[in-house]
RNA sequence: GGGCGAUUAGCUCAGUUGGUUAGAGCGCCUGCUUUACACGCAGGAUGUCGGGGGUUCGAGUCCCUCAUCGCCCACCA
């Protein structure tokens, strides 16, 4: 590319294209397991194949890339596992509704087969949009590795987890209350329940106490219910009922004997009527209270929400309608007492939107709690991982919802009554003898079997089993249900690497490094991820665990497609690129746990209108600083020479820029160590913009131009530009490959003290790590001595006016020894201020017309002849009199504190005085600038 | 109800172990086609650090309390 092509601004998509097909083509993203490397292992949380990525995806994969991309330069042998999820509910609730409104079918009209192939088919769309998502992102994924939950190597990982976990007795079939979707048919997780607050009723019933006249009042929000109750709860010390407890009732419409029962957790006295309804089949509460007093589950439901035989007369119809009926019967027999409005939440599904009911149902459990015997249980293990210090979690304060949610040791329930997921590895025989099944399975180890609570036998294994693998007449029959996705999920760090099989892969790159994700699921995910690798490698999944903040719009609102305010990456790409998309999320990446982007309009080059935000602005400017500083360079750097460089060859801001160079870099490295993206944007970007391109470029102009000076002034450069290429790198991949291959036709050795060839890209290039003795202190307070001088000069000139092109000739007086270190700068100080001259001196006549700024250590005199306003000039003077009284006075009334001076640190006292020594003689410099003081 | 977090400039956010006059970006105001950049340059204005109380020589920072907002968990017969 010839200089003269280089555009004004920086053009995103043309790098983006080219600088990712080179990439791809050099294959940098390859993970080898071969390798001498050290690892660096990240698996990505895999997106859910439901929809396209959104904003919060784009935040977390770019903290993944820059911390790959670093890591990569830092010379490790690098895996960033890509894939995505298939999402068990979510995507077949999103294929059942495309399957509705396209064809107004159900998913029993197209069949179990039929319905996978569909949700097959959109899982390949969505997953071909999401990687190239994250490709337009810049995302360095090894996608010769791509995989999805549900593809054959995690399946095989599923089906030997669950074997090992059924061998080790881990596994158990037992009756839950589940959430149940009438409409879908399934059992939700309680995390996917959407509660609304509803006008409802509040029914109060009359229970007759059999063979008395006494009877109870049950208050109840579902009346229907009661159908199935099996006794009311009292609390033991309420003397209203304390001598009913252990009587019976007569259910009314059933005409079914229930007993009273004590139970303090239940009942508080002071609610309703002091009086319980316990239908345990029904509710959560009331399930837990008939474990309690060993009270029957009378389960009311039918699947499709319609009630059962057990409803006796209200057999076969639908719950809504059962309730209508039951309490019109109640009324018509006069045990309805009252009929209140009343508030209440309803839980709704998320998928469907219908009410959930509360079901009693067979479902398959992970066992958590400790075993009997005293081996700890998996979520025990789980715990120590975290407590150990084993897993890291950050922020820190995480690492409490973690354990407290571990803590609570809660059974877990991995059935779904699903078509699209893992089927359970779990056949039923029911006629069948253990012997015959021993005398099947002789000899394998991919077998494992258990009675059936329910009769017969339940076999699970690692491989499909034929119905007919017993022989005639015993039929096997898979369990229809399917695993909770977070089943699959959960072997993500080390089912992708190719366990169960003893891989290369897994040796090299387990446990992985890093886990970043969103806090909302530390317990779904992450916890589960532990427990798991603990079980299956004995070892923690990951050693750090980043929870990311979560984005929502100017007013705290979650974004969503519902709601309209969420911004699209791929939008933020095509406007502004995906370096700019990086740099702003990176920089909105603090410990905070949400961070805002208020949502604005943006018309793509197509006329589309789409969602931006503001803050996407900073993060286009900044690349394009960095593209025209790097311009800048690349016009200056013809003829180039490479050399060896000596200390004694610098000039004093040459080892300025180099002393901060090195200290950016080594900051910038705790930055990512800790996980700090923020402070990290941040840093590159004042390092960039506000010394390099703000003083040094304006340094070097001068000595660029010279013949004498211009290869040592040509050889910093390039030194520090490729500096920046790299230190920017892992956060904008884009721009920094293209200036690095441009600086690599015209310099391709450089660096200082000792020149080198460069990488053929920046992505493997080195991170930089400089000698401690760039580190310049001399260097640095000499040029911040030069920047304020000019500062106040530049100060002086704009606040009189005086107008752009008018050189001034600005008189400096300083005593010896800076007068020295300023006049070092001199050339500087002209031209960065246009003056014609700078005087600087210990002494000097004060011209009767000019403009006075005076500094701590030095005043700086710019004459102004018939440009001074005489009256505003006194004024400015009384002002900053004013202000430096306003400070004495403060610093007064420390030190003429006993109580500080005797308290406070020796040396903060001992820095007031000197600060006030100041304070005083810059008060007497200003004093004569005011007439007749 | 329990827990976590937030409240600092018009907006979005920094502010290390308490210590000189609290910072940045955007926005705003003034000037500028200064040979890398108007996605820019130079200069400037803007804060009862949510309220109240306390500890301390000294509090944006530590403690208590109240208020508002957000999130997570539990629960509402």
């Amino acid at each position: 590319m010839s200089l003269a092509d280089l555009p004004k601004a920086y053009e995103p998509q043309s790098a983006q294209s080219r600088w990712y097909a080179f990439w791809l083509e050099k294959g940098y993203f390859h993970a080898n397991p071969a390798s001498d490397k050290p690892p660096y292992t990240i698996v990505i949380p895999p997106p859910n194949v439901t929809g396209a990525l959104h904003l919060g995806h784009a935040l977390n994969n770019t903290i993944q890339d820059i911390l790959i991309r670093w890591k990569r330069m830092q010379g490790f042998e690098t895996l960033w596992m890509p894939g995505t999820d298939h999402a068990g509910i979510a995507t077949q609730a999103v294929v059942e509704t495309r399957l509705r409104k396209e064809e107004n079918k159900t998913r029993h009209d197209v069949g179990r087969e039929g319905l996978v192939e569909r949700i097959w088919a959109w899982k390949d769309e969505y997953e071909q949009r999401i990687l190239s998502q994250l490709r337009l992102m810049g995302c360095s994924c090894d996608w010769d590795r791509t995989r999805f939950t549900l593809d054959p190597i995690c399946a095989r990982a599923v089906r030997e987890t669950f074997f090992r976990l059924f061998q080790a007795d881990k596994i158990f079939r037992g009756k839950r209350l589940v959430n149940w979707d009438t409409h879908l048919r399934t059992a939700v997780a309680d995390d996917e329940i959407e509660y609304i607050e509803q006008a409802g009723h509040l029914w109060s019933i009359r229970y007759p106490v059999t063979g008395s006249d006494e009877s109870l009042v049950v208050a109840t929000t579902r009346p229907e219910t009661m159908l199935g109750d099996t006794a009311v709860a009292v609390h033991p010390e309420d003397p209203r009922f304390k001598h009913l407890i252990g009587k019976t009732l007569t259910l009314p419409l059933m005409n079914r004997p229930i007993p009273i029962i004590a139970d303090g957790i239940l009942v508080d006295p002071k609610f309703g009527t002091g009086c319980v309804k316990v239908t345990p089949a029904h509710d959560p509460n009331d399930y837990q209270t008939g474990l309690r007093h060993n009270l029957p589950q009378i389960n009311l439901l039918n699947p499709d929400g319609t009630y059962n035989e057990n409803a006796g007369a209200y057999a076969g119809i639908d719950r809504r309608e059962v309730r209508k009926r039951v309490v019109a019967d109640l009324e018509e027999q006069g045990l309805l007492v009252k009929v209140e409005p009343y508030a209440n939440r309803v839980g709704l599904s998320d998928r469907s939107k219908t009410p959930i009911e509360p079901y009693l149902s067979d479902q398959w459990f992970v066992r958590m709690t400790d075993g009997t015997n005293g081996e700890q249980g998996l979520a025990q293990v789980a715990m120590d991982a975290v407590t150990s210090g084993r897993v890291q979690i950050h922020p820190e304060r995480y690492a409490k919802s973690y354990l407290d949610w571990l803590g609570e040791k809660r059974d877990w329930c991995i059935s779904r009554q699903l078509w699209w997921g893992h089927r359970i590895p779990i056949w039923h025989c029911g006629t069948c003898s253990e012997s015959e099944i021993s005398r099947a399975f002789a000899g394998r180890d991919d077998v494992a079997w258990r009675a059936a609570e329910s009769g017969g036998w339940l076999i699970c294994s690692t491989s499909d089993l034929a119905e007919d693998v017993l022989g005639a007449p015993h039929v096997l029959t898979q369990d229809p249900d399917v695993l909770d996705t977070w089943f699959s999920s959960a072997l993500w760090p080390h089912s992708t690497l190719g366990w169960p099989e003893p891989t290369a892969e897994l040796a090299k790159f387990y446990p992985t490094s890093v886990l970043s994700t969103a806090r909302d699921i530390i317990t779904l995910w992450v916890a589960r991820m532990v427990i798991f690798g603990e079980f299956n490698m004995n070892d923690v999944p990951f050693k750090d665990v980043f929870i990311h903040p979560v984005i929502q719009d100017g007013k705290g609102q979650r974004m969503s497609k519902s709601a309209g305010n969420g911004i699209d990456p791929v939008d933020i790409i095509d406007l502004y690129g995906a370096d700019a998309l990086r740099f702003t999320l990176a920089s909105a990446a603090t410990e905070t746990q949400d961070l805002r982007m208020p949502v604005d309009k943006a018309k793509l080059p197509d006329g589309r209108e789409v969602n931006t935000s503001e803050r996407f602005e900073q993060g286009r400017t900044f690349p394009n600083k960095f593209w025209n500083a790097a311009r800048f360079a690349l016009m200056n750097l013809e003829g180039y020479e490479p050399g060896e460089l000596s200390h004694g060859d610098l000039t004093i801001d040459d080892r300025w820029i180099l002393s901060l160079l090195e200290r950016t870099a080594r900051d910038l490295t705790n930055d990512l160590n800790s996980f700090a993206f923020a402070e990290a944007s941040k840093r590159l970007r004042d390092f960039t913009w506000n010394d390099f391109c703000d003083w040094y470029v304006e340094f070097a102009k001068a000595r660029l131009r010279d013949p004498e000076t211009r290869p040592v002034a040509q050889r910093v450069l390039a030194a520090v530009l490729d500096g920046l290429c790299r230190l920017l790198h892992p956060v904008i991949p884009f721009v920094t490959e293209q200036v690095w291959q441009a600086l690599g036709e015209i310099a391709p050795q450089r660096g200082f003290p000792t020149p080198e060839t460069a990488a053929e890209s920046v992505c493997i290039a080195q991170w930089p790590s400089y000698p401690a003795d760039w580190h310049d202190a001399e260097a640095e307070s000499i040029v911040a001595q030069w920047q304020e001088k000019i500062a106040a000069i530049r100060n002086l000139r704009a606040e009189r006016n005086v107008p752009t092109a008018a050189k001034v000739a600005p008189i400096i007086i300083v005593n010896e020894a800076l007068g020295a270190t300023l006049r070092e700068g001199e050339a500087h100080i002209k031209s960065l201020t246009n003056a014609a001259s700078v005087t600087i001196t210990t002494s000097a006549d004060r011209p009767a017309e000019s403009a006075v700024t005076v500094l701590g250590d030095a005043e700086v005199i710019l004459p102004l002849e018939g440009l001074i306003d005489r009256k505003a000039e006194e004024e400015r003077n009384r002002k900053a009199l004013a202000n430096v009284d306003k400070q004495l006075a403060s610093i007064d009334g420390k030190l003429n504190n006993d109580q500080f001076v005797s308290r406070a640190k020796p040396e903060v006292v001992e820095d007031l005085r000197a600060k006030r020594a100041e304070l005083v003689s810059q008060r007497e410099s200003v004093l004569k600038l005011l007439p007749n003081q």
